[in-house]
DNA sequence: TAGATTGTTAATCGATTAACAATC
DNA sequence: TAGATTGTTAATCGATTAACAATC
């Protein structure tokens, strides 16, 4: 019979891998391909924290929710790390996307080079905006059309994509997401500065620029405060 | 003579606003934004959490920050908590921003419309490309000529920027930005998947679309795996 | 006064950190 | 064996939540 553990322990013991802990992978994910492209071969915690910015006794804790990776006394294997974390973060595997709203951002977006190197694949394009319907892009090395969004029910049975960006205006955002949920996309990362409304089962990242540039302004605000202080002080 | 307090009560006190409200000021900053515009009044926390997609004690205890600008029984003004959120995060001043890197994302973020709209003023397009350079880009109605980055220095002072966007290939990302902080810049908005090298007293905030997908595409995961197990059970 | 809603308290939860036993 | 470094523990810290007294 199990002995009674404290409550913390069992929590944590049955969540999975920590939300903290998810957000950190892809920088340990990415430090680890600089590293093996150049052909390191082992690394030590103290100095992959310091490549990427944690410290070391965080990223050992994010590690060993993984599992036992490393060698005691030696470090880590970098390829075998790497193809571990790679495995949590299901990046072994392809991924499908498809992005509506081709403006500037959603062209910026296709064109991005870390998309196909790591998996996700661009399958489709789609807008509303006949302009731009027809369009030719080319993404990695593929030449996409741009569709019209209000097809999408032809592609997305060839596709298969579960995952779908969203680079409209505000306007067209909750729709062009009703569409793309309709069609069996289950994760999107919303650009649009709105806080799109899904069933449940879907998630939702959004990545907005106004609130990092808030952030930064809040922080600049705080030491521009901070330097009237000291001159007066002085 | 002051009681003594438990010594987390005196932390929270001193330390100014939580790192995770000021991540969340923006989002109700947005909201109230389209609430003034359409008129709204007054709102419950209730009401102004559901907007927002947090819970009304977390939005209450998020204001509660800030000061105490609702009334009791009745709410908050919207008009006048906007603006008290606004002042919080600096927004009641203009920041003049320069943008280097004018590739599709950098077009893209001069292009945004929310930029200018929220004291968010860019003042300045760099890029090294000679291909780039002198390009005419209208920002916000205004015409603005892409320069030469390696001429930042005579550009700065004139525009007075401390905010810096870096749009640029991972491969120009740090000299870029050794420029910028060279030139006075002390909060950067990193689009480049780069840990940037910065002295004390810098802000840098990264914005990753490779981090985000792999997180969505980590929880998609789990969700596949789910629907496995489900299957299985029935 | 009765009903509504804020601002605050105290409990809980999850994340971080420092230290070190385990072990290569 | 001696030195190095992991994986884990326990303490601390900060964020969230529920409940409710204060007060409109």
């Amino acid at each position: 019979m199990p002995q009674p553990q404290s409550p913390k322990a069992q929590i944590t013991a049955r969540g999975g891998i920590p939300d903290a802990t998810v957000t950190r992978l892809p920088m340990y994910h990415r430090a680890l391909v600089g590293l093996a492209a150049r052909g390191t071969l082992l690394i030590s915690s103290e100095e992959l924290a310091e490549a990427t910015g944690v410290t070391s006794a965080k990223l050992r804790k994010d590690l060993s929710f993984l599992g036992s990776y490393g060698t005691r006394g030696v470090g880590y294997d970098v390829e075998f790390l790497l193809y571990q974390i790679s495995r949590s973060l299901g990046l072994t595997q392809e991924w499908p996307v498809v992005i509506c709203g081709i403006g500037n951002l959603g062209h910026a977006l296709a064109g991005y080079p870390g998309f196909a190197s790591r998996g996700f694949n661009v399958v489709g394009l789609f807008d509303s905006d006949a302009q731009r319907i027809g369009e030719e892009v080319v993404v990695a090395g593929t030449q996409l059309v741009v569709q019209d969004i209000e097809l999408l029910h032809e592609h997305m049975h060839t596709t298969g994509a579960s995952i779908g960006v969203i680079a409209t205006p505000e306007s067209a955002a909750q729709h062009v997401c009703d569409l793309l949920v309709k069609h069996g996309v289950t994760s999107i990362l919303n650009f649009a500065p709105v806080l799109l409304e899904v069933p449940e089962g879907v998630d939702v990242r959004r990545v907005d620029l106004a609130t990092e540039l808030h952030i930064l302004a809040f922080h600049e605000q705080r030491k521009a405060q901070q330097r009237l202080i000291d001159t007066s002080a002085s």
